[in-house]
DNA sequence: GAAAATCCGGAACACGTTTTCCTGGACGAA
DNA sequence: TTCGTCCAGGAAAACGTGTTCCGGATTTTC
């Protein structure tokens, strides 16, 4: 009984079984054309006794598009490009799109074989997203491009962004609002673009209540804990510090804790980035902005499907932060 | 002089400029069938001076393949996943493969509708990976199906998965080789199937020098802090602690540090997993266990690949780990 | 110089779907 | 009865590539 070998059944089995032309059948199927309703239910049944599923790579030939979308990051073993990559699946799978992934390792080598790939792929649209700040060349393709994170050099091209500076700004407000008023700041190092935004929104957040420098280092759990020494030297009465990272927050608290400094009651601490596994297992808990990256790949997601419809948005989109706080922050 | 607007060319469009037909100007771009060097070259040149890129959906559909495959996550921000994915990438890549991102957040509903629409794409293989080392239900797709990480319970399914046993066994006999005498275990919850692999594997390598039992809790810093406390007061001559992982192992650390005991001279202690921001900002930084996850992830590539060429590989593959060896078992 | 072998390139088809166009029939109205 | 309208469904083209087959042209061989 079997036509051929067991062959997975395609759209001419299904109307062969239900008796009508293959045209027929696919009007049947996606709820096109006229058609009476007893022939349409008929197709149907025949669509699944066979199990059909329709071959999507006819589908992509004749619709003229292909329901994939790639996604270029330089670093996806960082902990940024990750979430963005999960908000941007959900959104997009929604939309029964794919989601092809491409790790260029941050070589250029291999992102222009992942882009010819992609244009070869016919992709309907690419997201691009960096693990900095740092606005980044833009890609050269025939595609619409979203970038997200890491902003095009271009201001035409479409870019979804954090507001790093408003994000600083919230976590200072709110410890000018529990009382502090000699707040520091430590962060990464001064020549990353995310530093120099957070410290300088610091500042302009404080105003008077800002106290030193910025203290400018690495982005790691060590650089926290020495720059505590350094500032209680130069500012032995700051009442909180302000962190450009998690892990330079957490750095801080241990030292502060070793050096019998009670975090938050002599010493409010504030961290940047949500990172559960720094800012919950920092003791204490920290206060800190999450950037809602996950929530950023959706939306950049959303933004390259309204293009991909034909409706562009060009120039930066720039997000809010939010800030969760937690006990490193508690009011007095 | 454009034929229509600026379309992106098609093979045609490289034909005529050659002066070629069109299934010419394939085989000279393929490198296949009788042509004439000449010809080959003519045709190659015209190919460039277009920009032409082959379209794949096309290529995909008189092949029959789709040079794509599936990967299927329960949970990709687990950390798990991730190094996984990029491994299978980085392989996949290599042999002109595509990788398309399903996570199903651990939803039957999602995982149906993902599967769905991978054997809807025609995907050439499908790669299902989770965050524990349970094993998992198969999933019934007529489709090379090759399982990381999470093993089918099917055992005729192909599964590539973690020498737990070993991993855990290594740690274990490097104290003993370090001169240790009373190793102590402290792990997550005894319901995960890695708990009570790795603490067999760990009471069997030890042997005499095995004190009480193991210690199960949860996978945080907070227990390993607490866990010290429990595991001194009724073992205090203990002079090595494993743990079932790093973050376990880091809170060890820190709370041995805070009664005075040294790491590594009073008491070595190992972790698990390699997770750089656990082992390496742990003070001091952790001997450890690597999964080798990555590889794992290219392994489990490779072999997909084999499947789909036509040699299918039945059972499990279980790969070695790799101990990683730093100060908090210096040689004293 | 003719037959055979070799080389080159084109025409046609296949892949699976969607879409456009068209036909045959049913039905209503004049 | 006849014409026009509308509806259900079929035939064919289109998408872009790879592959198979075949004929014409050129070279080789006797």
């Amino acid at each position: 009984m079997a036509s051929r070998s067991t062959r997975t059944p395609g759209i001419k089995d299904v109307a062969a079984l239900a008796g009508v032309s293959a045209s027929t059948a696919s009007k049947a199927l996606n709820d096109t054309g006229q058609l009476r309703a007893e022939t349409r239910e008929r197709v149907r049944r025949a669509a699944e006794q066979l199990g059909f599923t329709p071959d999507s790579r006819g589908r992509a030939l004749a619709s003229g598009r292909s329901f994939t979308v790639g996604l270029i990051t330089t670093d996806s073993s960082g902990r940024f490009s990750i979430p963005i990559m999960l908000g941007a699946e959900d959104a997009l799978s929604a939309g029964k799109m794919a989601l092809v992934l491409c790790d260029t390792r941050d070589d250029p080598l291999r992102e222009q074989h992942y882009l010819k790939s992609l244009v070869s792929r016919r992709v309907d649209g690419i997201i691009v997203t960096g693990r900095r700040t740092e606005a980044r060349e833009p890609i050269d393709v025939p595609i619409p491009v979203v970038y997200a994170f890491s902003p095009s050099t271009d201001p035409d091209d479409t870019s979804v962004i954090v507001d790093d500076h408003g994000g600083a700004a919230s976590a200072t407000r709110h410890l000018l609002s529990l009382g502090r008023e000699q707040i520091a700041h430590v962060t990464g190092p001064e020549s990353h673009l995310s530093a120099g935004i957070r410290a300088a929104a610091t500042m302009g957040a404080a105003r008077d209540a800002f106290v030193g420098q910025p203290l400018y280092g690495e982005w790691s759990e060590r650089w926290g804990r020495h720059a505590v020494d350094v500032l209680l030297r130069a500012q032995p009465t700051v009442d909180a510090i302000t962190c450009g990272s998690d892990q330079i927050a957490r750095g801080v608290c241990d030292r502060l804790r070793e050096l019998g400094r009670s975090v938050p009651y002599d010493i409010a601490v504030t961290g940047y980035d949500n990172w559960s596994v720094m800012a919950l297992a920092s003791r204490p808990p920290l206060t800190t902005v999450d950037m809602e990256l996950e929530e950023l790949g959706r939306r950049t997601a959303n933004l390259l499907l309204d293009v991909i419809a034909g409706s562009p948005r060009r120039g930066q989109l720039i997000l809010p932060t939010r800030l969760i706080t937690r006990e490193s922050t508690l009011g007095t």
